[in-house]
DNA sequence: CGGTTCCTTGAGAGAACTCAACGTCGGTGG
DNA sequence: CCACCGACGTTGAGTTCTCTCAAGGAACCG
């Protein structure tokens, strides 16, 4: 891996084109603000620190919540374990997504950051963060934006659906952060932590998914997942409300 | 009622009282800010409406969201209708909790919101409330709060628990909004709607609170539940994660 | 090549749901 | 004033969906 080599060589105009060289380009936090905005934020932001290790952890649920990461590679997941010992997945963090925003305003990570495959990631202190929004408004409402793009998120996903209904939406979700045209989905995580964060047990994703897979609307394949009837996967995840045929809830 | 007249008699210097005289006190979203933030949000603030009428709506589903409210009395819920005709319950909003925080950053509400109860709120209009979080970090600091706080417990729920250590968990969470003291709790809502929410039956909540009631942890009549026994409800909602015995999870 | 982890399928168990009935309460109108 | 109605809360009985337990196969790694 040269990943270490590559982030110790990096100084500063190579941090600047950092953001306008990266490939998560406007799925990012970043994307779209003024240049004088994201020349601050690359002023601030340490860019691609390798996390090639799988389940690299970036932070503990509990530790001083100093900093937010931006997921500019893989994938990063969240969860928490309870005092019963039961590990809850709840948020897969995909290039563009800002990993830690939940911890702005109390002082701890309410929940552990691991990677689910090797990932890169762009690192921002919390109190520079914060300096930042207070001084560049855009920079704000792409955080506020994102903020309640995951709770919208969170409410749907709180609901009553059948194992159906949430691997569909699951399905569909993810194909729409990974950019929204491919059919071939690559699932960086296991059907453990997919059943995790959808509440379901790990056979019954099996189960749904080897259903679909008869009903010809998808074709599983381990970690890969093809689309064959989005229109009826669509049908089924409607109730669910997270991703929509033509229209992206969000702006 | 008194309401509609009082609304329309309050001229700039009552409005710049009306926080200060205001019931919700330090739990409202802009309790503790510096005095000229509050003079600026007293400004753009137009204080208690009344809403007298258990139903009324605030905004529907899909209109356009113009404005954010913040409850001063009595209680909101929001919530979906699916395209299968399912209602479900996404929130409710006690006195000092912000209602349409989570549309920042798209057009349109995402959700209905209608009283609970007879209930007042404060409305603040979202453009100029952009505004004045571009201008008052200390505000935007504290809807930032707000809004991972709502994130954080939306997640919480999410989670694949039993009914028992659901309802545990939606008394003790009443109880501390309505201030942590008092073991009689007013719950404004009914068993259908606290269902919706906790994605459970109407019957079923139901017949846990009369399990909880067996065991001699709380005594439930209607809306007035006591709990007689609260360390015993907070052992069984302990997995859930959103309330805590002495220590609060949000700063 | 053994060990481990993950994926998959089957069979039985359990928690919550649906359907149904009944009592209470509050509002309405005769 | 009281009968009626609808909404709500409660309890019971049977059903269903998902979970748990169990086992086998495939992929990966040391």
């Amino acid at each position: 891996m040269a990943f270490d080599t590559l982030s110790k060589d990096f100084s500063a105009p190579a941090i600047r084109s950092a953001c306008t060289l990266c490939p998560v380009g406007g799925n990012c936090v970043t994307g779209g603000l003024p240049a004088a905005d994201m020349q601050r934020w690359a002023g601030v932001m340490i860019p691609h620190l390798p996390l090639a290790q799988v389940g690299k952890q970036l932070y503990a649920a509990g530790a001083n919540a100093d900093c937010v990461y931006v997921v500019r590679a893989g994938c990063i997941k969240t969860y928490t374990v309870d005092g019963e010992g039961n590990e809850r997945v709840r948020g897969f963090f995909l290039p563009g997504d800002v990993v830690g925003l939940d911890a702005i305003g109390i002082g701890h990570y309410p929940e552990n950051a691991v990677t689910v495959v090797a990932a890169q990631v762009c690192r921002v202190s919390k109190g520079q963060l914060q300096g930042l929004l207070a001084s560049a408004p855009a920079l704000n409402m792409r955080v506020m934006e994102r903020l309640t793009r995951d709770l919208r998120l969170a409410l749907a996903l709180g609901g009553d659906y059948s194992a159906e209904q949430r691997v569909a939406a699951f399905l569909l979700h993810i194909q729409e952060r990974l950019g929204g045209k491919a059919n071939v989905l690559k699932l960086p995580m296991s059907r453990r932590d997919i059943g995790s964060y959808l509440r379901l047990a790990t056979e019954t994703v099996c189960r749904t998914l080897t259903k679909l897979e008869e009903r010809g609307w998808i074709i599983s394949a381990d970690k890969t997942v093809t689309l064959r009837e989005p229109a009826a996967l669509w049908a089924v995840a409607e109730p669910v409300g997270i991703c929509r045929p033509r229209l992206r809830l969000a702006a």
